[in-house]
DNA sequence: ATGGGTGCAAAGCGTTTGCAACCGG
DNA sequence: CCGGTTGCAAACGCTTTGCACCCAT
């Protein structure tokens, strides 16, 4: 999204980094994924855009979008770490063991527990994952 | 605790495995753990028992625990992997960002909540994750 | 005696890092 | 030109594995 770019870029200037065009690219084709993707996927949809660019550099790249909020590593037990762009509204996620689909919800009720149960123990959260496990329509 | 011992000589009769020293040297150190326990912080208290063992049987036998499900591995993103023995009562975790305390819960909220939102997306549940990150009464 | 279990060291795997070349400001 | 950025390969940390020996059955 436009929204993201600009705020990479913003973060980029506070940060006094510089504006590369492989960081540009790999943010852009990143921010364009719909799904949760892997870095090897990344690097290559990356390749397909500029074929110079190398795994390094996309571990790199992630990292700062990790640190500025605009990547979020999830790694369900499906045997591969994935990343998913930052959107606005928080969501959790039901992962079928057996086809490995993966459906992001948002739960008011699941935010309002969260709040309910951390107050209990008198935590400040800062985040919160909620993660459901099992089998899907099609595989049970 | 004992119980978990016996379903694990269970599982061992089951699948035609030995009953090893220090298999169960390991397997009753870490019954008797209570907190989440790192690899290393095992091997170490297995150590004082029976200095010989090494890191690679732990990981042997931790891997054996966790296919009959007497062990939990728990991936809080404080850097490193933890285990921790199963208990009948499912809980969920809060973790604190700062000093990396960990709380553990139960919430019959939760579980309802879950069950309902499985439902709702035709998922049927095996397992579920909630994690609460934060910061502690304490760190705040 | 058979074949699983063990310790050790080597290999594996995903990720990070040191370095020299490169390039943005 | 200065110093961040890159690709490459080497290094890293954690985990698994190959092997020869050990031990439970």
């Amino acid at each position: 999204m436009k929204d993201n770019l600009d705020k990479l870029n913003r973060y980029i200037d506070l940060k006094n980094l510089r504006h590369s065009t492989s960081r540009e690219q790999i943010a852009q084709v990143f921010f364009e994924t719909q799904d949760h993707i892997t870095v090897d996927q990344l690097l290559e949809k990356v390749k397909v855009v500029n074929p110079k660019i190398g795994l390094a550099t996309v571990y790199r790249t992630l990292n700062l979008l990790q640190e500025c909020g605009l990547a979020i590593k999830r790694d369900f037990e499906t045997g591969s770490v994935t990343f998913e762009p930052y959107s606005d509204k928080h969501h959790d996620h039901l992962i079928c063991t057996n086809c490995g689909e993966i459906i992001e919800f948002y739960s008011k009720d699941v935010e309002e527990l969260q709040d309910k149960i951390a107050l209990k123990y008198g935590y400040e959260l800062t985040d919160h994952k909620m993660e459901l496990y099992g089998l899907c329509k099609q595989c049970k």
